[in-house]
DNA sequence: TTTCATGCAAATGGTTTGCAGCCAC
DNA sequence: GTGGCTGCAAACCATTTGCATGAAA
């Protein structure tokens, strides 16, 4: 919390609550999370969703909060604050989402292979994947 | 236009103009498009864009086709019927974006992992990568 | 006190859906 | 002929925006 206001503040942005309660909500879910359910899981009086909908774009533009696009109707967002490096495994059946952090995902080969192929300066990437999760494939064909 | 035709047949589905011109259209493109520019490239008479919508659903579900998340308003849409193993490369700065194709895409010791670690049985990936472009770099600081 | 964030309500824009008529097979 | 498409219009829903008020620095 006291951390979350130090950020806003050194970035010369005013610290609210319901700033740091998003902050904090996004730290503590494992898996990327929509404006709704983060709405959802501030304590009352929650902030309006346009609020929530202003400050996420803001925390993203400074760097405190990624989006993540798992081909769902909304966006999701997860913290970038902390060095962690996640991604997001999606079950096409259930929706199931879960994070896995890989031993060594090294993409600073392709990364660079861009760089001299394309001439685009690669900052970052985002990789998801997509399958069946354990309970899906367990019932797998009866549905 | 006519392997088209006979894609959707052998799969079960009325063969239509609208369907063989959206499959000729992201055959022909080197980027995925969104359903608003498949339908604007689609000559006179175009088909209504809930049509195009339907049609785009369907033919993911067909595997013929293959959505593609930028970070965008809108999704974006590429083929899947050659066995081309495409990223898309997107500019931050202007939106534009390239294709990529890296000479080694090996994600198969990831999916792997998670299938060890997760239980999920893994089918698919979408890996995207973002960054600047040539020309807005050459501008950097410029803006 | 001054700037910036918030709430509220309305607008936006992509996407979906119900329904009646039409087309591919 | 008939089931599956299509156009049209309305509904949906996530997201954005304008404006007056309220709070942080």
């Amino acid at each position: 919390m006291k951390a979350a206001f130090d950020a806003f503040r050194s970035l010369g942005h005013p610290a609210t609550r319901g700033r740091g309660e998003i902050l904090r909500i996004l730290a503590e879910s494992v898996i990327p999370l929509s404006p709704r359910e983060i709405r959802e899981r501030i304590p009352d009086p929650k902030p309006d969703a346009s609020t929530v909908y202003r400050n996420l774009t803001l925390m993203v533009s400074l760097g405190l909060v990624r989006s993540v696009a798992l081909h769902e109707r909304s966006r999701r967002y997860e913290t970038a604050t902390d060095g962690t490096h996640r991604h997001s495994v999606v079950c096409r059946r259930c929706g199931r989402i879960e994070s896995f952090q890989p031993k060594k995902c090294d993409l600073s080969r392709i990364e660079s292979d861009i760089r001299g192929t394309l001439g685009f300066d690669v900052t970052d990437h985002s990789l998801e994947f997509f399958g069946s999760c354990a309970d899906c494939e367990g019932k797998r064909g009866r549905r």
